[in-house]
DNA sequence: AGCCGCGCTTGACAATGCTCAAGGCATAAT
DNA sequence: ATTATGCCTTGAGCATTGTCAAGCGCGGCT
């Protein structure tokens, strides 16, 4: 397969598989490919059978949970050198919501056939797999916790002071996506999260389009934690 | 050890273990214990070092999420025959939250370096184990679905429909636990849920204390999907 | 240039849920 | 019996958020 040198670096370069030795990801590779989905395609559906997981290879992908309704929630995106529906593929079960590359997207595709055969033969890659998982889910159990007791305008500042990636001073970046994605991320309606932003304005957050500029980061955490404390 | 008995019926009686063959349940019942603990007990707290795994053999365990200013949030609760913090357990992670015990609670306790040592074994214990957390990770999956987008009226009756275990027909049962748990898990205030309840009287649910009667579950489930359709 | 279409903002209003406060109804303690 | 305690309900007022609707600004298209 002529993809299996861009499979190798993709595999490496992934937290789940880091540790891992040549020979190894050689075998997975070589079971594995890689796929390029253009924006807002589908990489599995909520309800499918779980025969495969994936990585992302480049780009970004949004998990979302829909109802018969038609109302859908965003649970999560997935950046470059996360994987995803690992545990879920492991067991052959079905996805619990549906995938969508929220940009173009490169993703490696592993299946889980052929990851089961590795493992039993290499257990300490089951060990990752379950470090992965255990991260998703507590990932999860933050999210729980702020849907449950933090107030929109809490939950924006904290989504922003994540994107930071800095602990004190000024920050600058860039949204990573849509303002209506990201509303739909934080469990609120776009028009909250705009007044949100215009709220935020009075900390020292100043939003101008994609662009934010955070003023005092340590300053803005610490209203956060005395905020009816 | 004289509870080695016990701790064999403790694990055939889990979805975890129940497939795997006696030689291999000794072993590791030989390297756990039975604990019992009073309602109110700490098991683990938020942050400490996850060394061990539990399996509630009776009683309910809630899961508790804290913040620094003092508000929590109740994440999950276990019944019998479920494990928690298996998968933070097996990466040597923090807990990322604290378990107690919701009623007088007998729970065994076995520690992640044995069960290691049968995985490297015997790989499909491996496998149990992520059964085990996809579920978990599902579970949250729902949770975060419902508190983004459903009100807190249809919490309430799809709470009590998941304790109906029935599809149709009428249903009678017991509520669990206390109401300003139950509010808790919710994610609602106790106040609120007292209404939600006088509401859904409107739909043939009854509440006398802690009894419920729901006169038309599936009548009710199907107004559930109706509303904002 | 001019005209969409789209993403975002803003305003007004309604609904939802929280807080504070009071009261009812049990069971436990004195 | 009486009081206390805990759990739950109910009411009133308020804060937050969602919904509907209008309008702005910008890039793409013709």
């Amino acid at each position: 397969m002529a993809s299996d040198a861009s499979v190798m670096t993709a595999l490496r370069s992934v937290n789940l598989f880091s540790s891992l030795p040549d020979p190894i990801l050689e075998r997975i590779a070589a079971r594995s490919r890689i796929e390029k989905r253009p924006a807002g395609a589908l990489i599995f559906t909520q309800g499918a059978a779980a025969r495969a997981f994936f990585i992302v290879v480049e780009g970004w992908v949004k998990l979302i949970r829909a109802r018969p309704d038609g109302r859908q929630a965003l649970l999560t995106t997935f950046a470059r050198g996360e994987t995803f529906a690992e545990a879920v593929a492991m067991v052959d079960g079905q996805y619990p919501a549906t995938a969508m590359a929220a940009t173009e997207v490169t993703l490696a595709r592993i299946e889980a056939e052929a990851l089961r055969e590795e493992i039993c033969a290499r257990p300490e890659i089951g060990f990752a797999m379950i470090a992965a998982t255990a991260q998703h889910l507590h990932h999860m159990v933050r999210q729980i916790e702020q849907l449950k007791l933090q107030s929109g305008d809490e939950r924006v500042a904290d989504f922003l002071l994540g994107l930071a990636e800095k602990d004190s001073g000024a920050a600058d970046f860039t949204l990573p996506f849509d303002k209506r994605v990201i509303a739909n991320t934080l469990g609120i309606a776009q028009e909250t999260l705009s007044r949100a932003f215009a709220r935020l304005r009075a900390f020292g957050v100043e939003i101008d389009g994609a662009r934010v500029h955070i003023k005092d980061i340590a300053g803005l955490r610490a209203r956060l934690e005395r905020r009816t404390a």
